[in-house]
DNA sequence: ATGGCAGATGTCACACTCTGACATCTTGCT
DNA sequence: AGCAAGATGTCAGAGTGTGACATCTGCCAT
């Protein structure tokens, strides 16, 4: 039982992807604000007016595959074991990412490229994450996990979590490619784990 | 020898200070997008074209104090012993600016409303913080603190530190007032200190 | 004090983002 | 075939943000 797959759901694909596409290329070549909406619906033959009902704004289409990240993420956290701390069910189901990022590599960097050289971005970066937050308290609140945690104390977790990922994440992308995700992020969550004034144990 | 103070300058921090206040009390009444830039700008007899010479955007009205904020952060921050860790510095400096805040928690608190009252600022909310990030790390590097952290490390104990901040204050706001701000950001960097994964002793 | 300079503001014109309303075409279903 | 729903196009318009240029005003040297 596959997806349910309607002529008219593959087109719709299509163009979201083709246009998550063409906006990446241009925005890489030319930068963000030097790419208009239009030039973006024109190069995948569609009307302007369709871009902004596939994306609220021009911005999202850069963070296009943010939230189906994040989607993963909470399917990943959903599988740990129930007896597993919030804290070692996040980093597994972090962990479990990691392909994922790898898969992507030359994305992200080209995303990274493209938010750091456009100031009215640069703050809007990792803010996506921030929206993350939320949806895995929710989730960590939901499915019990967190039960004796305070509000304040599961925040600062998961928050906490989400900064390491992100930290980690643009460690790797900003390095040349000799690093291994899987272990900044590992160094990451040890240190987490240890309390960030404990002196590191030798590093890079 | 108090700052210059030249006519010139009074005059446009009155306006900027005008502006911000116009904005905000409207903002909190009518809310962030169903107030005009030229409203604001025409409530307090000042042309579109300069509202946008002193922000350069609307939402940047919203975190004007921010800023300051930072400033104030890192001239703490200066001022701690050399002797002292780096992440001892930091909460010693983030607990310096709590008065800070105490003072503004009304101005605080009417944004936080506006910010989630609006979906389009929802995810923007705190991650002005963000940009506190690349300016802390720059003066722990500057000032030679950070001298036996890798690079990783130090961006990993500013991230964390400024997420506990942001966690705390947020906590801080959203509750009656019967908290206190001090003992939430201790909490905070005590589990920061002792290791996310540390069950809490206790609280709230 | 006064005349010039620099900074602050206003005016105008314009590009671009984003939205609502309505018409049109396409797909899925019967 | 033919209808209903969904997807797209067209059009008009509000609002944000910017460049260019003119004007006004506080500042300072003479």
């Amino acid at each position: 039982m596959g997806p349910v797959t309607g002529l008219r759901e593959r087109k719709k694909e299509k163009t979201r992807d083709a246009l998550v596409a063409s906006a990446m290329r241009q925005f890489a070549r030319r930068g963000f604000d030097h790419v208009t909406v239009e030039e973006i619906a024109a190069s995948c033959e569609v009307s302007p007016r369709t871009f902004f009902r596939y994306f609220a704004s021009k911005e999202d289409v850069l963070f296009a595959d943010s939230d189906a990240r994040c989607e993963r993420l909470l399917e990943a956290l959903a599988e740990q074991e129930a007896s597993t701390s919030p804290f070692q069910a996040l980093e597994a189901a972090v962990t479990l990412l990691v392909p994922d990022y790898a898969e992507q590599r030359e994305l992200l960097r080209s995303r990274h490229s493209i938010v750091t050289t456009t100031p009215s971005l640069r703050t809007r970066a990792a803010e996506r994450q921030q929206g993350w937050e939320t949806n895995i308290i929710q989730q960590l609140r939901s499915s019990g996990r967190a039960r004796d945690l305070s509000d304040f104390d599961l925040q600062l977790l998961v928050a906490g979590t989400t900064t390491a990922l992100r930290v980690a994440v643009e460690a790797w992308i900003a390095a040349d490619g000799s690093d291994d995700l899987s272990d900044l992020l590992g160094h990451a969550f040890q240190r987490l784990r240890a309390g960030l004034d404990t002196p590191s144990t030798r590093q890079r």
